[in-house]
DNA sequence: TTATATTTTTAGTCATACCTAACATTTGGG
DNA sequence: CCCAAATGTTAGGTATGACTAAAAATATAA
């Protein structure tokens, strides 16, 4: 496959990509500080991926990363950050050493296990006998094992927590909303996507389909676009298509 | 730290740990053939082993681990395995992508990730919201999302569980063991190690300690030794050992 | 025990990915 | 508009880690 990227130009891509992200011009220089090496690494690292065609490059001239290649450091960014959220949101690791171990494991991960992770931590949030609580208990008490006491504390919040759900779901089934009307930070599961003129479609093909959780990252002042993350990818919808999503709140 | 090995040289030693547990020599040819590589490519790394005194070898010589290089060897091992069950029992990822993404991952996973899937793991395992069912659930729907049938029936066999585990527990607290009373490929949690003379302090530091979860892996036919699995290590208890350790069957 | 086959090593290449030192280009202040 | 300072590139070196081809050592079979 011509898709053979190294770990090293991975950096570079990524690199690259978030410098974009944060200011408008990529220069060598910044590139060097942010992965810590010299100048002229970067310019080698350059040359490879204009090769590959992934960023446009020309000596002293500016840098931008070519279609293929924003795919591809997108690729890069979406590994790290589902890694870092697994390990932050499920292991319960502190915040800099799991975006440390991301950066180290986002080259070796393969696509199965990269799409378990996301799943997992869905069901995990999702599932009755999950639950951010859940976590958390797991988070308190990482260090020794779990007690006796433990066990207890834990049967009597699943039993609250079952009859909790149980007794909304007798008055009304599931709080539901459409996506547009939640709020950012607000995490919601999808129940339905109604697509009539070929817009829904495409946000089914990123990931935003029956069961996936979606989490609200920024409304713009306007309402519009809604910056969302789902399944490790950050998208940014139109209102149009957020209002033909159903959601379940969480 | 002196400790610097490649991805390269950790594959060589994992490599040369495994064929002298499978037969007595090691060869180079074997080692090429098992990673797939040159034989000149064994020579070399040999060489670098050697050199960083992990190996010991001399030219035309018999190969063997020298006990640093045994002690790393282990510990690469320990993390391909504490991976490879990661994903099968928990992400219920299949046996042979879990051991191949093993096998890519295990070069760039810190400690303190290592320990949180070890830990993460025997939550499951042990918590009453998790356990097997919890995680055979997640295996079976790993494909799609969950539905509301999905939670009803979730909830549904907690509720189960929890008054099943509450009839135990007034009836007998919990159903314990000593550690040699249990058979092969059963789990238990450890309650107590009592330690008298000198030799239970060994074992608690192996990571027999309370709160831990612990496999019986084979029982000679002597009754002894027994060979146990333990956050990822592989040990082998003396009877006199194992009866000192009282256990929570799972 | 000698001849052949197998295994292992040496020698020499190549590619990646980093480095330092020196040269080239661009940019901004006077 | 010209000259430093900042930035970027080339040139040349090192280490790793793989390879092929050929030589050396060991093992095996007649």
């Amino acid at each position: 496959m011509r898709n053979a990227l190294t770990a090293s130009l991975e950096d570079y891509l990524e690199a690259i990509f978030q410098i974009i992200e944060e200011k408008q011009a990529v220069r060598a220089k910044d590139i060097a500080r942010r992965l810590g090496v010299s100048n002229p690494s970067v310019t080698g690292a350059l040359r490879s991926l204009a090769e590959k065609e992934l960023v446009a490059y020309a000596p002293y001239d500016v840098i931008s990363l070519t279609p293929r290649g924003k795919a591809a450091a997108r690729d890069v960014v979406r590994r790290h950050e589902v890694l870092r959220d697994f390990f932050v949101n499920v292991l319960a690791v502190e915040e800099s050493a799991a975006d440390e171990a991301a950066c180290r494991m986002e080259h070796s991960i393969p696509k199965v296990i990269l799409e378990r992770f996301i799943r997992f931590a869905e069901f995990v949030e999702v599932c009755p006998r999950g639950g951010e609580k859940w976590i958390r208990d797991f988070g308190a008490r990482c260090g020794q094992g779990a007690t006796r006491e433990d066990c207890e504390r834990c049967i009597e919040s699943v039993l609250e927590e079952v009859r909790h759900r149980k007794r909304r779901e007798s008055r009304k089934a599931f709080p539901t909303a459409k996506l547009n009307e939640l709020k950012p930070g607000q995490k919601g599961k999808v129940l339905k996507v109604n697509f009539h003129e070929g817009g829904g479609r495409k946000i089914s093909e990123m990931g935003v389909s029956p069961g996936a959780v979606v989490e609200i990252e920024r409304v713009s002042p306007m309402g519009e676009p809604i910056d969302i993350k789902v399944k490790g990818y950050h998208l940014s919808l139109r209102r149009e298509e957020a209002e033909e999503v159903e959601i379940e709140t969480l």
